[in-house]
DNA sequence: CTAGAATATTCCTAGTTGGTAATATTTGAA
DNA sequence: TTCAAATATTACCAACTAGGAATATTCTAG
């Protein structure tokens, strides 16, 4: 969870799974896309890789690159736990308030 | 967008936020919880706060912060736009095989 | 008004990381 | 087998940033 956060939070590896989201990308266009130098598209793939953030598949001396989809599922779910937040306890600032002051008057 | 994941990415920031899910908390609290120092905490909540993660509520010398339920929904938004690339298209590898060996013969 | 609690800010340092350049590796084609 | 294209890797540097220590600020209580 955490390192697919890192992952994403910069900005060029963000703009790569942007790109991706449309389709499978080989390295040099990715560089092209995103006028980057292919060492650097390279190397950021490669985090996006260990981060499971997407996959390979070797197709003679290219490289594909594609998203998978199970991080980002994870992610949805991560965020669904907060859904139930905004409703619930839409505002329990006033509860925590009586909360203080009880400590107080201890 | 990419100032919230930046936010995220830390991960003491990451469990803060894990820890404000559960209800506002002030300063002292949050640092107590996670075993770390007050100026690091309070500096975390100012980059929180900063990427609109966190608002923050003055209590006497208090300051009870919450999370703000905007950035969350704005980021469930993104993922959602992913949802319909693993159904569509669940696999359009072979497709792009096709693609390349179009512009090779060409 | 003074003391102390809670929080923010500043300065410094060490570790991390993105970018570049150069090089290595792999593969198809002549 | 030799060349060129596509990609990965390495070494290096500059910029950023999290953590720590010290200090400043704000507020309450007495």
């Amino acid at each position: 969870m955490n390192e697919t956060l890192q992952a994403l939070a910069e900005p060029n590896r963000f703009k790569i799974v942007e790109l991706l989201k449309k389709g499978p990308l080989t390295v040099g266009e990715i560089a092209d896309s995103l006028h980057l130098r292919q060492p650097q598209v390279s190397k950021h793939l490669k985090v996006l890789s260990e981060a499971g953030l997407v996959q390979v598949q070797p197709e003679a001396n290219r490289r594909i690159y594609k998203l998978r989809a199970q991080p980002f599922q994870e992610f949805q779910n991560w965020l669904h736990s907060f859904q139930q937040i905004w409703e619930g306890r839409l505002d329990s600032l006033d509860v925590y308030l009586q909360k203080l002051q009880n400590k107080k008057k201890k």
